[in-house]
DNA sequence: TCGGATT
């Protein structure tokens, strides 16, 4: 999303090509290999949904192309939002460069830069920081971790919707694996100067390794928006106020209002198992659709709290129970570490204000086998008494 | 009875 990549300040230091190349062709060094320095290049930041074909027919335009690949999940084939594209030419990559960096495509704008030659030292080298005082810019972190090595590039995440206050969450690539490594042997667990709270640094999640987690929430997202178009209407159209003693039958073991919430939504009974719903939609038709009127799961979002849930609730729960009202993005089970139990209340993530405050509205006070469910808005500290 | 955060 264009909002994201300018709130969050990425910037990409210079990497550009280095030695010598002849005004056509590639160049062949002495060992023997191909030095495309000045004809590959690396393209990030591409909509989720363009195919190889559009990415080949996109940078085709410039000029004669060597080579070409938008890089996708092994398994799902998904588009991992990046790709090279190596020019015949190191003119027409340089021209590339030059008029198609910056350009706007659909809520992306892409960047386009020389890939640094592929090399087992670069890769791995992606950090992860968290516990970053919410006053730490990204130059103030850069400068943190620059005594370790040269950084290709950083970011800091920001809320996006109390307006770009930093959500004290980062990453941090370096050029070298092993610059990375002695990052976090150097400052993982440190204070930064002046902080109240020590960071953690760690290697960060490849992207491509998705939680299975958010990979449905996308999924999810997709489907939803694909079987019944916007919620927003259809959600209006219940008025689910439950309270004590109003909840649905204790005698039969369905759910009725769950039943009916998941019923007048997805045409089907509720189920433990979130997959069901949608086999008639096959993960390469939603690949396709992925990214399209979607934010995707970034965090940001309205945060609801939800109290009173048992100790073997799960995820699929809260799923279930807030899924009928828009786009969740995240669902979270608080659980008890050694006992793995939960502890009795959880987190959910929803996009939209209007789906949020209709999910509250209708699930607090909602009875949930022999619970009574509390929901509301998350409170961003703990009053104690 | 209000976490942890993965571009």
């Amino acid at each position: 999303m264009v909002t994201q990549i300018i709130s969050t300040m990425e910037t990409q230091v210079s990497n550009g090509p280095s030695g010598t190349s002849l005004p056509n062709g590639p160049v062949i060094s002495t060992n023997g290999s191909t030095d495309d320095s000045k004809t590959n290049l690396i393209v990030n930041y591409l909509p989720q949904n363009m195919t190889q074909e559009e990415f080949k027919s996109l940078f085709g335009s410039i000029g004669e192309i060597e080579s070409c690949k938008l890089v996708r999940d092994k398994i799902t084939g998904q588009s991992l939002g990046y790709g090279f594209v190596n020019y015949v030419d190191p003119n027409d990559a340089d021209k590339a460069i030059n008029t198609l960096n910056g350009l706007k495509l659909q809520t992306k704008t892409i960047k386009v830069s020389y890939a640094r030659p592929s090399s087992a030292s670069i890769r791995d080298a992606n950090l992860y920081v968290s516990g970053l005082p919410k006053t730490m810019s990204q130059k103030d972190m850069e400068q943190l971790f620059s005594q370790y090595g040269r950084i290709i590039t950083s970011r800091i995440l920001v809320d996006q919707v109390t307006a770009g206050i930093s959500r004290g969450v980062g990453f941090i690539r370096f050029d070298k694996r092993n610059e990375a490594e002695e990052a976090i042997k150097g400052l993982n667990g440190q204070k930064p100067l002046g902080a109240a709270e020590p960071i953690t640094v760690k290697f960060a999640n490849n992207p491509s390794q998705k939680t299975g987690q958010a990979l449905l929430t996308q999924l999810y997202q997709t489907a939803a928006r694909r079987y019944t178009g916007p919620l927003h209407h259809q959600t209006q159209r219940f008025s689910v106020i439950p309270s004590l003693g109003k909840g649905p039958d204790p005698n039969n073991s369905s759910n009725t209002i769950l039943d009916n919430l998941l019923n007048a939504s997805y045409g089907v009974k509720s189920s433990p198992a979130l997959f069901p719903r949608f086999s008639p939609i096959t993960i390469d038709s939603m690949t396709s659709l992925a990214g399209v009127n979607l934010t995707g799961p970034t965090g940001a979002g309205w945060c609801i709290f939800v109290y009173n849930l048992s100790p073997e609730a799960d995820e699929s729960v809260l799923w279930q129970l807030f899924g009928p009202f828009g786009a969740v993005t995240n669902v979270k089970v608080i659980r008890d570490f050694t006992t793995n139990k939960c502890k009795g209340f959880g987190f959910v993530t929803m996009t939209n204000y209007d789906e949020a405050a209709m999910a509250i509205a209708s699930l607090n006070g909602y009875r949930l086998g022999d619970r009574v469910l509390q929901v509301s808005f998350k409170t961003s500290k703990q009053h104690k008494a």
